[in-house]
DNA sequence: GAGCACTGC
């Protein structure tokens, strides 16, 4: 196969199928060099002229350098319209400098006198890496005047006017504080990322504004920070906010798109690396956009097959994988700069589009595929599909090339199939499950949530099944004409978990096992605690044998933990048993702070010892509309919609066919699986629900009890 | 007997 390839990239014009073709397309303007040509949408652009009054004050290098960025120069006209209007939309071009300067220039100018300034991030590591640089910019302490909030760290004191964190930081503290009074201005960057907690945040915000400025309290004001496109959309919500323009500093990207449709992208990859590699001079790495791990996994081992059959003279190729389940250690590698002959090639998902910016990239090849959620709101069942990614998503990934100097991106996609796409990606709250937004909102006071100002509603369907799982559950009650919080459900909109997981936290006192239940809802909250190498699966699968529990998955999470703790948390213990220890200590993280939760609501702590069947019928109180039953012909179906289902071959239960279980979630693949399943008993899951029960039936009891 | 994009509280 390799031979064939290698021809086929040196027939120079050749049509054959194996050879990938491109063309070049002009690109002066939506990734020139900062021209001021763009995509025009009927909107009065507002450019930004400079400011001449500002003074420099400081000799200090860090500070210069805010004089010479690119925003420096609307300053003033940013100021003025912060303190003349609500709202204000600024449209940032990536090298801006928006997210560092502004929260200054607004401190800068007492905005901050009756309130601190808090400037929102989708991502934790974002909030604490951009606090970090304005402390420095400003000559601060981090912490005092400038700091950050995010999960399980609060870096800020009674002195911080500019706080970073994360969206969802901030709305836990509207949950408390709903006018968010200790705010004089709030600032939603990375609008356009559209993360559940920042569409919900478009809403409190600009209710909080509105009921302030009723109240006769002092303003607040909001600005919603984006990259370019959806302002329209932002203006239109906040009463016809103003949009103001910043350019960027973008090196000039030359675009090449595939002559013809590709049939197998993984393929055109395949010849798009070797091609670069052998024809373009050295330095410049290449980065790679592909969907999965599965995909990152063979097309790492065919580039690599493939480089150790060219010519002699050709440089080397070092091959870094990179996607969120890879081990932080093995990620690292992708950071490291090539040594000088080498060149590395980065095979990524969509981490590498905002989430990590890898040093040294020149040239990207984006194969327009991403794996994304889809929901069913009737059913409720989540899945994972692979789909062409919008034309917004396209530039993102372009946009990688051009960080440090010009760049090439190599779409392998006809430019009348880039022409097809999608404007934007669908915001994530229109595709997945509310139950836990609708809980939020309920805790804040918002009773009539069907009807909740979103910027972009989720469809009716999908409301509705979340309000329906919250009463079930027993958080809401239906009064006459709206939905009431019962205290049940303002305790579970206190813990950060999904409304289930909270149930079966809030349930566990009355099973005396409050102890077990937390390590495993932590449990339950990561992703991966083991670690699976394709080439030691068989190994790795044997040497955790002895964790697995017949009751279920989350007895043998439990089991795993514990023996973690037994060895204290030993390196060399973790990397025999392929645990990923990482993990484990964000499961101690989030125990830590579940725990905390429970004291302040005076939630005994007890330990259920051997009576492991406790632990079980307390999964079965939060679980139990997860609830699926063996069948006849030995397969299983779900309580509640009847969706053939299967255990997942992962799973401690897979092959033992229990008649009852419960799982935590199920994932579409080749079939419908259930994960983290555990056995139960069905008289449980009656006691837990009894109405419930008697609309979706267990078949295997006779069903005359009820009658 | 098959395989889990990415965040976040």
């Amino acid at each position: 196969m390799y031979p064939r390839i290698k021809r086929s990239l040196s027939e120079e014009g050749s049509s054959s199928a194996k050879r990938t073709h491109f063309r070049s397309f002009s690109v002066s303007g939506a990734f020139g060099n900062g021209t001021s040509q763009r995509e025009t949408n009927g909107q009065t652009k507002h450019h930004l002229s400079a400011n001449q009054h500002y003074q420099q004050t400081t000799h200090s290098s860090t500070r210069k350098q805010r004089f010479n960025l690119p925003i420096y120069a609307g300053r003033t006209a940013i100021i003025a319209e912060v303190r003349m209007k609500e709202s204000v939309i600024i449209v940032g071009e990536t090298g801006s400098g928006k997210t560092t300067q502004i929260p200054q220039y607004l401190h800068e100018d007492r905005l901050t006198k009756l309130g601190a300034i808090a400037c929102t991030q989708p991502r934790r590591v974002a909030a604490i890496s951009i606090a970090q640089r304005v402390a420095k910019e400003m000559s601060v302490q981090l912490g005092e005047e400038v700091g950050y909030t995010v999960r399980f760290e609060d870096v800020t004191s009674e002195k911080t006017r500019v706080k970073y964190m994360t969206d969802g930081m901030l709305l836990r503290e509207a949950i408390s504080d709903p006018l968010l009074l200790r705010y004089a201005v709030v600032i939603l960057d990375e609008a356009h990322e559209r993360t559940v907690h920042t569409d919900v945040l478009f809403g409190v915000v600009k209710s909080a504004q509105k009921m302030r400025k009723e109240n006769n309290q002092k303003p607040l004001k909001i600005v919603v920070m984006s990259a370019t496109l959806e302002a329209d959309h932002f203006s239109r919500y906040f009463n016809g906010a103003k949009v103001l323009y910043i350019e960027g500093r973008q090196h000039p990207i030359q675009m090449m798109y595939a002559v013809e449709q590709q049939k197998d992208y993984v393929h055109a990859a395949l010849v798009t690396i070797m091609q670069l590699h052998q024809e373009m001079p050295p330095g410049g790495d290449i980065l790679v956009f592909l969907t999965g791990q599965d995909e990152i996994e063979s097309l790492a081992k065919l580039v690599t097959d493939c480089a150790q059959h060219c010519t002699p003279d050709c440089m080397e190729l070092l091959v870094c994988p990179m996607f969120a389940a890879l081990p932080s250690q093995h990620q690292m590698k992708v950071f490291i700069s090539a040594p000088s002959g080498k060149r590395k090639v980065i095979l990524a998902t969509n981490i590498a589009e905002t989430s990590i910016t890898i040093p040294g990239v020149k040239y990207v090849i984006d194969t327009g595929f991403v794996k994304g959620k889809a929901f069913h709101p009737k059913t409720g069942l989540d899945m994972l599909r692979v789909q062409p990614v919008s034309k917004a998503q396209a530039r993102q990934r372009t946009g990688r090339a051009g960080r440090e100097t010009s760049g090439v991106c190599y779409r392998l996609y006809t430019e009348e199939q880039f022409d097809e796409l999608k404007q934007t990606t669908i915001p994530e709250i229109q595709r997945c499950n509310i139950a836990t937004v609708l809980l939020q909102l309920m805790a804040l006071g918002i009773t009539d949530v069907a009807n909740f100002d979103f910027l972009d509603r989720p469809p009716q369907d999908a409301i509705e099944n979340a309000l329906e799982q919250l009463i079930v559950l027993g958080a809401l009650r239906k009064a006459s004409d709206c939905y009431e919080l019962m205290p049940l459900g303002r305790q579970m909109a206190d813990f950060p978990l999904e409304p289930r997981l909270a149930k079966v936290i809030l349930s566990s006192q009355q099973f005396n096992c409050s102890e077990e239940i937390i390590t495993i809802v932590a449990l339950l909250s990561v992703d991966s605690l083991t670690y699976t190498p394709q080439n030691k699966r068989d190994h790795a699968i044997a040497v955790r044998k002895k964790f697995t529990s017949s009751e279920g998955d989350q007895m043998t999470l439990l089991n795993i933990y514990r023996a973690y703790n037994s060895v204290n948390g030993n390196k060399e213990w973790c990397q025999q048993h392929f645990i990923n220890s990482q993990t484990v200590k964000q499961v101690m993280d989030i125990r830590k702070q579940l725990r905390e939760i429970c004291v302040r609501m005076n939630i005994p702590f007890n330990s259920c010892g051997k009576e492991t069947a406790n632990i079980r019928q307390t999964l079965a109180r939060g679980l139990f509309m997860n609830a699926a039953e063996l069948q006849p012909e030995g397969t299983y179906q779900t309580v509640s919609h009847r969706q053939p289902v299967a255990i997942h071959p992962t799973s401690s239960l897979f092959g033992l066919k229990p008649q009852f279980v419960v799982y935590n979630d199920l994932v579409h693949t080749s079939k419908c699986y259930m994960r983290d399943v555990c056995c139960v008993d069905p008289s449980w899951l009656r006691d837990a629900a009894p109405n419930y029960f008697k609309e979706h039936r267990l078949h295997s009891q006779p069903t005359a009890i009820y009658s």
